[in-house]
DNA sequence: ACAAAAGTGTTCCGCCTACACCCATGC
DNA sequence: GCATGGGTGTAGGCGGAACACTTTTGT
């Protein structure tokens, strides 16, 4: 932070935010995205976003866009910055720099139609890994870098339960790990590392009866940020397990 | 990332890059400071940093204050983004936000006086956190929150060895682990455990003599950036162990 | 010979994996 | 009863912590 008053090349930039929000539905990862109305990129899909007003901060102005673009109230989710991308060439308006942001969250009631008549759609990653959708700008870049987050993340805080609604079941949970990771893990074992795991869930006394099978216990979120000891991904893999989302 | 025609409140920000530069040296944790040649804040002492310039990567920019304000060529250094900070009265001047970069490195041959004369001066870690320095702008909030991810990053992954002049030994890696945690490791098994670990440490077959006792193999960085299995800061803790650094 | 630091061997214990088994519900 | 998923018990094995011990140097 310093004050170069002899050279005054510092430009005065456009700040913008991008949401890279995540959600589990229908056994896949989706991730929340848009359609363009203008140009550039103008049909297009691309990360919901905009830019920062005077005075706003860089949380809210992600929280407001969210809601304006969404409809989603983000104080149910995980939020938390991921990078800022500031290549000169991101965008060809001119200079812009964004802060992107990680969201994680439950299935949200239903994606509304934004403020200002954009779509916004739930699109499974998948499709977007294997190249059968494209992305405006460099979102593909933040898209994959915030996946890595995210798997990562799940290994050592306890920002899986960000995914489930609660009160939420073990198996709901598990859930989460296996479609984040692409694997299948041995549902025992899984049981005994997150109850065990101080301040992660909190039972409620609570059960829920599915359409089969015994009634599961019931949980909330406890105050535990940090995961310890880490739920790593390499091991306790099931048996036959398969990848479901391609890695890198 | 959207355009907002009529809205347009998007207000253009200036951009600083910060530079959170750690080094360990004389079996402390230290951190490069300026003293701050004028308004706001004059006399103070802050991280280094500046403007980032009209069409210019962020990473190039952060590079570059390196390089004008303490002379220290970040080719050699591990250089990554911690965080962006933007809050909208963090800078008395006006709306300034700054991309945080932390960077971890040997310790410096001497840091230069930069090209606009200010001192660049090691500072130990341990007189901030106790308070007896204070940092300009929000400068004590982004070392706090480097310093941990610094904790962090030693756990997973091989960023450690980026603290060493090549070639290095286990002995000096070691070092660099009990001063950033502050505490002291077990030489036996952290020695099985780093050499363990695939693609951590090449050895080069050479030794080096010390003053006194038996002469230690020297190694280089391997290819590797994760660590797995992970060096947990809990576990493997020596009998007598001081904390060199307070937490929090 | 002794001190000091590098490096190896070995025991013990805890935890984690794998899998068998029991429980509670709907049909 | 039987199928299905929730939940518990347990044996075996791997790995890490603790620490004794050996090696290699300088004085």
């Amino acid at each position: 932070m310093t004050e170069r008053a002899s050279t005054r090349d510092h430009a005065r930039v456009a700040v913008t935010v991008d949401l890279l929000i995540f959600t589990v539905r229908q056994g896949a990862l989706h991730v929340l995205l848009i359609e363009r109305g203008h140009a550039p990129f103008e049909g297009q899909v691309a990360l919901p976003g905009g830019y920062v007003r005077t005075g706003e901060h860089l949380d809210a102005a992600a929280l407001r866009e969210l809601r304006e673009e969404t409809g989603i109230d983000g104080s149910r989710l995980h939020l938390e910055q991921l990078r800022t991308y500031g290549d000169p060439d991101r965008d060809p308006r001119g200079r812009v720099i964004t802060v992107a942001y990680l969201a994680l969250g439950p299935d949200m009631p239903a994606a509304q139609a934004g403020t200002d008549a954009r779509h916004a759609e739930w699109t499974p990653v998948k499709a977007i890994l294997e190249g059968r959708i494209n992305l405006a700008f460099d979102h593909e870049v933040i898209l994959r870098e915030g996946l890595e987050r995210a798997r990562f993340q799940l290994e050592y805080t306890t920002v899986a339960a960000a995914f489930c609604t609660e009160p939420f079941t073990i198996a709901e949970l598990r859930h989460i790990y296996e479609v984040v990771w692409g694997l299948t893990l041995d549902a025992s074992n899984f049981r005994r590392k997150v109850t065990g795991a101080h301040g992660f869930l909190i039972p409620t006394g609570k059960h829920r009866t599915q359409e089969i099978g015994r009634p599961a216990a019931l949980y909330r979120r406890g105050p535990a940020q940090l995961l310890s000891p880490p739920l790593l991904r390499s091991s306790d893999v099931h048996r036959s397990s398969p990848n479901l989302l391609v890695l890198h």
